[in-house]
Formats: structure tokens, sequence, C-alpha cells
DNA sequence: GATTCCCGAACGAACGTTCGAACGAGGGCC
DNA sequence: GGCCCTCGTTCGAACGTTCGTTCGGGAATC
């Protein structure tokens, strides 16, 4: 899982190497537009006319961080549903492959859901092209489920996309010390995606076809802590009370 | 529904309104950083500084675009839901109201989902405070749906988030005239909100209890049209082929 | 001695915002 | 009517700052 990239050999690779995670960073917490060249100057202690010895310009950077995290994601998914035959289970494999990406990488997530439209003319075409890729497999798998009369008759499109909302839409809330981890994310939102929220009509008194674990808290909790989420400051990064 | 918001009497607050609905298309096409104020002066006609006769900075500009779109979704959701007592009724509401607001002011809708981040010290809090409130109300729908008995016990605050980012994410992909409308697209996401994506285990072979309607078409359609969506460059606004 | 790496200084352009002067309509006063 | 003064409105020009990027020249490495 971490082995999958090839670690930097040579020097200047480890460093072009942290100045794209830095410039993750600093595009996740400012924005492409928000963000400077001095920003990541500063942030990785290389000087700013050092920085264009690693990269061509500041689109370029963004290019490479979008790209090198598609194809990371996209290389992981289709080997993970090598072998597997079942359309339920490959939406699964799907889900739980986006989740695991985003939780581990939540900066570079972040670069590429929320800054999809901030490339221009040369880059964006490349860009575009892994996406499609990426989307054309989801709806190929939803499609596929479908097929086996396994799920509903709903518009494959907006399904999808509605599914790929619930997962990019994370970053704006997620807090890593405080929110599920992507194991128990993907569960819910899987059995939201394939079975939705209510109970059966019939049985309503007997539940639990689902495992329906550790749910028992829907005190207060949850209210406190997405309160807080809504209302955060810029500046608190973790470090929750 | 359009007569909400009081028609502006003075020519001047005709003004102020033009200023405001060209200000959210530029931040919509932009971006709020990527935006100037010069691009505002051309798109409005009027001048640089004649601008901050109406408005005292960029930042005020952009607080007030999202409160004012806030506040009309949260005030007419809340009157939507006047007298309605039914739980899963309710819930219904809450999105068919989220999606027809987003459908009918899709710039407006995308500067304050995508620009959620972009404003500082003294306007950050009180747009954080009305978005709380919104997001509250949806997680009390949320449990007492569960409290009914007619959810599954999945964590409120992650199904909640994960069902406006299915909503939220829509910006990023609606081209009003080749995608469903907000009655459809309400149907299918809150389809698979409520049931889910798969039939009913026990009885797979026959469906319908949902309308299913208009959906035999799972042809190459959809494929070709996410295709388009997903690389669209910036330029076709509309004129699919 | 060539190549790779790195930087201080500067370039021109664009940014948000301010300033001072002009304009036109309106009202009281002669 | 003619006059002045006011007030809301508008603008060209400029302010100081920051932006992405370039350039020329040094150090380090082979």
């Amino acid at each position: 899982m971490s082995a999958a990239r090839p670690l930097p050999q040579r020097k200047s690779d480890q460093k072009l190497q942290l100045i794209l995670e830095r410039a993750a960073g600093v595009f996740a917490r400012k924005g492409f537009e928000g963000a400077s060249m001095r920003d990541l100057s500063r942030s990785t202690g290389i000087s700013l006319s050092g920085l264009y010895h690693y990269v061509s310009s500041k689109q370029q950077l963004l290019h490479r961080i979008q790209m090198d995290a598609f194809s990371q994601i996209l290389e992981q998914l289709e080997s993970r549903l090598a072998g597997v035959t079942d359309p339920e289970e490959r939406i699964r494999i799907l889900i739980r492959n986006h989740l695991d990406y985003f939780l581990t990488h939540p900066l570079e997530m972040k670069v590429f859901t929320h800054e999809a439209d901030a490339l221009v003319a040369p880059y964006r075409g490349e860009v575009a092209g892994i996406k499609r890729r990426y989307y054309e497999l989801a709806l190929k798998l939803f499609r596929d489920l479908q097929r086996a009369g396994r799920a509903r008759a709903l518009a494959p499109r907006v399904a999808v996309l509605a599914l790929f909302g619930m997962m990019n839409w994370i970053y704006t809330w997620h807090h890593p010390d405080s929110d599920p981890q992507a194991r128990e994310l993907a569960e819910v939102i899987t059995a939201l995606f394939l079975r939705g929220a209510l109970t059966a009509p019939g049985r309503s008194g007997a539940l639990a076809p689902e495992p329906a674990h550790k749910n028992g808290r829907s005190s207060g909790r949850d209210h406190a802590r997405l309160a807080r989420d809504i209302t955060h400051e810029r500046k608190h990064v973790h470090g929750h009370a």
C-alpha cells in the first residue's frame, strides 16, 4: 500500500517529491489561486527561483499533483478489482478504494477534488482524460449491477455521480482524529448507496440484516461535533477539545 | 417562490442587485481568488472605482452573496416543512428544497458551495452560523426518522453529510439542458438515500415498488454524455451536440 | 570543465483599494 | 427664472503591494 510508488532514488528526486508534497498542502490550505509560489518557497525552504529548477510553472505543478493522485487511485482500483467478478462486491471495492486513498492522502485529494477547474489549456485535457477513465469504470460497474438484475432502474449517470458526491464531499467535513476512518466510512456509504437509510417497510420492528455496529450513540455527541466542524475557523488544524 | 424576495424599488438597489448577480457569475466561473474586481467591472459595465460605491470590499461582496443564498434556502425550507409531521416526508422535502434552489440559482449555489473557505475573520463566522443552523436542522430530521424506527442505525453525522455530498456535488457535473431537472434529480437522490440502489434481496426478479419511470435507456447515451461532461473544456457553456 | 543545483535581484503585469474631481437632480432662497 | 449648496453617483488615475516568472552568476558534484 505504501510501497506501491517507487521510492525516489536520487537526491533531486527526493527534493521534487518534497516540493510536490508541500505544494499539495499549500494548495489544499489556501486554494490554487490563493497560494503563491512564495508560500511554497517558505514551506519548502527552497528559494523562489530555486523552485523553478524542479518545476516549470505553477500550472504544471498542479497538473503533476493531480495526475499523480489520479493515476495512483485508478491503478490501485484496477488491481483490487482483478479477479473479483461479483458486481456488488466490485462496487464495494470501488467505494473502499476511493475512501482509502482519500483518507491516506487528504491533501492531494482535496487538491484534485476542489481545484478540478483551475487548470488551463494544455494540462486540462490530460487530467480530464484520466478522470474520464475513472468515471467510466464506475459507470460500467453500476451498469453491470443493473444488468445482473440486482440494482434498481435508476439513471446510471445520476446514481454514479451521486455516489462520487458522497465520497468527494468528505474533504469538507472530515476530521481525522474525531471522525470515522476509511473502514467505517466506507461501510456507511456503501450501506447508504446500496440499501439506503430506511429499514425495510414490511418488518420495521426487526431490523439488523446489516452489521449495525456501534451506532447506539446517537446522543448529543455528533451534534456538538458537527456544530464545531461547520463553524471551524481556519486556524484549528487539530487538537480537538 | 419567486416573489419571496422583495423586489428592489430604488434605482440604486437595482444596480446593487445587478452587481450581486454578476459577481456570482464571475466568482462561479473563475473562483473567488481567481476573479478580480476588474473582471466584475467589465461584467457589469460599472467602473472599477464605481463598484466601491455599492460594495465595501471584495470579501464583503462574497459574504453578501453567500448570506443571501443561505438565508433564502433555509427560509424556504422552514416554510415548506411547516405542518408536515411525517419524518420520511420531511426528509423528502429537505432534498427537494435543496435541489430546487440549486437548479434555479446554479451560480449562487456554486459560489457558496465551492468558496465556503474563502472568507476570513469578520465575515466567516456569520456564514458559518447560518450554515450550522441548516446542517443541524437536517441532522434533526434524520434523527427523527431514526427515533420513529424507520431508519437504520447509521451514524447520523456521516449519513447527513453524505446526503449533502450527493446534492452539493451536483454543481460539478450538472448541465441544465441535458441533465434531469430538480424533480427527477430529487427523485433519484431520495431513492438512493432512503432505499439504496439494490433491489430487495428476497424478490430479486420482481422489482418495481419504485416508479422506475423512463429508465429503460441505459444504453450508450449516458456513457457518451458523461464522457463529454468530464472532459468539458472551460469554454463550452451550452449548445451541446 | 561540464553539468546540476541553487539563489538574490529584478522584471512587467495584475491585484484590491483609495482619492479627488466631476456630474446631475433637487430644494430652498433671492 | 436664476442662483447656490447638497447629496448620491460616477469615473480616471494612481497608490502600494503582490503576483509568476526570468536572468546571471555563483557553488557543488562528477
